[in-house]
RNA sequence: CGGGGCGUAGCGCAGCCUGGUAGCGCGCUUGCUUUGGGAGCAAGAUGUCCGGUGUUCGAAUCACCGCGCCCCGACCA
């Protein structure tokens, strides 16, 4: 490709609105251009990385025995209703109705799609397993589209689904997409983790996530310092507190007046405690029940537990007369003396002794409350987010945070889906059974911008080689010399016919503002074809990442190169 | 949806408070010079000042109503 004919904008200056340095990076890099919040054209370079990063994704599905297949963006509101997701999805999902008054939805995900395919085709045990993925455009109506490309609206994703006779083959299915995923992440030269993960509500029993680490990740991740456990926060476990403190003499219960005082912070100023002596009480509204959950002052209520634990499909903190009703008193004084809904405590409770805890009356709080001489739990459960240094649940090893970008995500469904829409198949015995599904996405756009948010430098992008879009750039100093013009071209020529992927930077531009451009758009490799080194039969090859140059015979340059292609690209998978 | 901010040339911004006929830098066009890390000189082109309504002799500037975008919270690949 000759940069003069190339459609590649770069942009000198940072744009303002946007944040991170893969959203900056990708503007001007030409790569990408907004046209409304959330939604982006990609022009030749970001698309060539887009391509870049599916064919990764093509060849290790492939690999893993998945077959490709392309579903519509169009879906027919009755499948949604048949899986019970039409009302459950909310407005997220983009609905319209077509001229004939018949709703539809722009497809956000495929299981109610995927799941009427198989089920009209596929009868029995003699045709499973199977697993189908395709690559195709989603449609989301986030709340907030931020980060560019990172959480848009319309964005690519990779969406494969299995289908098994039974666990066992379930299981294995997983395993398989599990470990592509490890392939395809590792290809794309991403540092990440795979994490234990809520199944949020595309549903299932159990998931992973794939994190890219990374600063600017809108998730946080907690993994041990000794062993491999990793998960979300909102999914990692809390072990229960394994000893007793040490019995002290429990004080005489005690009621204080705390005007005005509700917050833990208030709580700990006005009486002079620490966080970790006072009980908060919060009150959540469950599908139908309403609970009194406790947690120790200093710690916070992880809601995704809660409504694992309550079974609740809905769970909200509960509104000011719940409150009012349930204690007795207005927000901010509620406490588990006397309450008058089910009290469940998180672990954190066990070990605690002379508690300071709302008084259910509103400016009261009480001190030296303690479990069953004052008020009695129902059950203790793990209910509270994880903190940093706490035990990691399966080494005891310490908890430590780090941020991530979530590009894939795996997911054991069962039989949700399959049951809704009855995708059964006949089993050895003639017995009718439901499938055991699967799904498995990964962002595509989302994977390039993580890519970025790990490879960059002052300069720009830094991309891992096998995602770049050019493997190798050629930059005449000066095409108005015309020997080193016609080196240029020669090397670009035999490069080409060799199959390396090569840009020829023969725009009439200084050597400044090509070395820029070539360090800002990123391509691994950038020949400079100077009069200085052609003069002695050389040209410099310099390596992106790393800044080292090497002086190379004009002849050993296409051998030079290809054999640094090879080595990236095979180290990588 | 709640809270905050912004909207003036392709990009980044000033001007607005205190109303008086639109400006800077970069980029773009042409010419000459220059040519190994974003060149110099000269000459140019480019604006529904987000939109509407109002106030005023006069509105980018003041008021009201919209719209769009960005940031912070609940969602997710």
């Amino acid at each position: 490709m000759l940069y003069s004919e190339l459609f590649l904008p770069t942009i000198r200056e940072v744009p303002t609105d946007a944040e991170i340095i893969s959203h900056q990076l990708m503007l001007r890099a030409g790569m990408i251009r907004k046209l409304t919040s959330g939604v982006y054209s990609y022009l030749p370079l970001g698309l060539r990385v887009i391509r870049k990063v599916e064919q990764i994704v093509r060849e290790e599905m492939n690999r893993a025995g998945a077959q490709e297949v392309l579903m519509p963006a169009i879906q027919p509101a009755e499948l949604w209703q048949e899986s019970g997701r039409w009302s459950f999805y909310g407005k997220e999902l983009i609905r319209f109705k077509d001229r004939h008054n018949r709703e539809s939805c722009l497809g956000p995900t495929h299981e109610e799609v995927i799941t009427d395919l198989v089920r009209n085709d596929i009868k029995t045990y003699r045709q499973l397993p199977k697993n189908l993925y395709q690559i195709q455009t989603k449609y989301r109506d986030e709340i907030r589209p931020r980060f560019g490309v990172m959480r848009c609206r319309e964005f690519g994703m990779k969406d494969a689904y299995s289908f098994d006779a039974d666990m066992a083959g379930a299981d294995l299915s997983y395993q398989k997409m599990y470990d592509a995923y490890m392939r395809i992440f590792s290809r794309c030269g991403l540092v990440f983790r795979a994490v234990e993960a809520d199944t949020g509500n595309i549903g299932g029993s159990s998931s992973h996530e794939f994190m890219v680490i990374a600063d600017s990740g809108e998730d946080a991740v907690a993994f041990c310092a000794a062993c491999q456990y990793a998960a979300n926060l909102e999914k990692a476990e809390v072990l229960a507190p394994e000893t007793m403190s040490t019995p002290v003499e429990p004080l005489p219960l005690t009621e204080v007046e705390t005007p005005n005082v509700r917050t833990i912070h208030e709580v700990c100023d006005f009486l002079k405690v620490s966080p970790e002596q006072i009980v908060k009480t919060m009150i959540y509204q469950g599908d139908a029940e309403v609970v009194a959950v406790l947690v120790r002052g200093d710690m916070e209520i992880n809601e995704a537990k809660l409504r694992n634990y309550l079974k609740a499909d809905t769970l909200e903190l509960a509104t000011d007369d719940v409150i009012l009703k349930a204690t007795g008193a207005p927000r901010g004084f509620a406490g588990p003396i006397g309450i008058k809904v089910k009290v469940v405590a998180d672990y954190s409770l066990k070990p605690m002794q002379n508690m300071v805890v709302g008084a259910n009356k509103q400016d009261y709080h009480i001190l030296n409350a303690n479990i069953s001489r004052d008020f009695k739990i129902s059950d203790y459960a793990d209910l509270r987010v994880i903190t940093e240094g706490d035990a990691c649940p399966r080494c005891r090893s310490e908890i430590r945070f780090a941020r991530g970008i979530e590009v894939g995500h795996v997911f054991k469904l069962g039989t949700k889906y399959s049951k809704a829409m009855h995708a059964m198949y006949l089993d050895r015995s003639g017995q009718e059974q439901v499938m055991i599904m699967g799904c498995y996405g990964i962002g595509i756009g989302r994977t390039v911008a993580a890519a970025i948010e790990q490879n960059y430098d002052d300069k720009g992008i830094t991309w891992p080689v096998p995602i770049a879009p050019f493997q190798v750039i050629i930059t005449p100093v000066n095409v108005n010399e015309e020997s080193l013009l016609k080196t240029a071209r020669d090397l670009y020529d035999r490069l080409t016919a060799d199959g390396v992927e090569a840009l020829l930077d023969d725009r009439d531009e200084r050597a400044g503002v090509k070395f820029n451009d070539a360090d800002l758009i990123g391509i691994p490799l950038r020949v400079t074809v100077g009069p200085k080194k052609l003069a002695e039969g050389k040209v410099e090859i310099k390596i992106r990442k790393t800044g080292v140059v090497d002086e190379v015979l004009l002849a050993d340059a296409p051998g030079y190169i290809r054999t640094f292609i090879a080595d990236a690209v095979g180290t990588a998978s």
